[in-house]
DNA sequence: CTTGCATATCAATAAATCTTGATATTGACA
DNA sequence: TGTCAATATCAAGATTTATTGATATGCAAG
């Protein structure tokens, strides 16, 4: 699958925009995710699972807890940095 | 739904990129594009819907046919207008 | 106003994706 | 090592979306 492809289908959902929305504005936990976005956990972890995937956002563990924050920070694709700082441009379609 | 969600779902399907690959370079009418994209002309139809209602292409009738084509020529939604540059120069992913 | 062509829509099935609850994994720490 | 908390993965059902073939609509020409 192409990497337009993937990314276009990582953001056609309602719950990993509202992700993404939150994500280009800071890095945040799982369980701080659960709390903000009020879902279950299975389904939060899987909506960052493909949105990792897209490369759209990037994670990192700290103690016992993992922080997912965007990702695209210059060094990465720029397809994808592309789409983020479009994404922030427009945040209020978010 | 937001536009934003339309926008991106719109571009989630592999047949729609192709097309839109298609129509920012030029029009086509829906017989032409059966014929390039080898598929169904219900097919067809019903993507080119999906992305007239998204807002990224228009179509215009001339005699018996319609002509599709990249919409957003300024007057447009600037999101809209946006995403198709964004496209355009990207075009290598689509 | 009927025929013919281009396009759109519909109905049924197939395929992909989302949700939920249960279970598995991983790391921290006693 | 054993346990706990955080996160990931899995399996089943529900919902959404795509495909196909059949039918409907719209326009143009005779």
């Amino acid at each position: 699958m192409t990497n337009l492809l993937k990314i276009h289908k990582a953001l056609a959902d309602e719950t990993r925009l509202r992700m993404v929305r939150l994500l280009v504005r800071g890095s945040l936990n799982v369980n701080e995710m659960i709390g903000i976005l009020n879902m279950g956990q299975s389904r939060v972890s899987r909506h960052l699972k493909i949105l990792a995937e897209a490369g759209l956002v990037a994670s990192r563990r700290e103690g016992t807890w993992i922080y997912y924050q965007r990702s695209g920070g210059s060094s990465a694709d720029p397809l994808v940095a592309d789409v983020l700082d479009w994404l922030q441009r427009h945040e209020d379609g978010l």
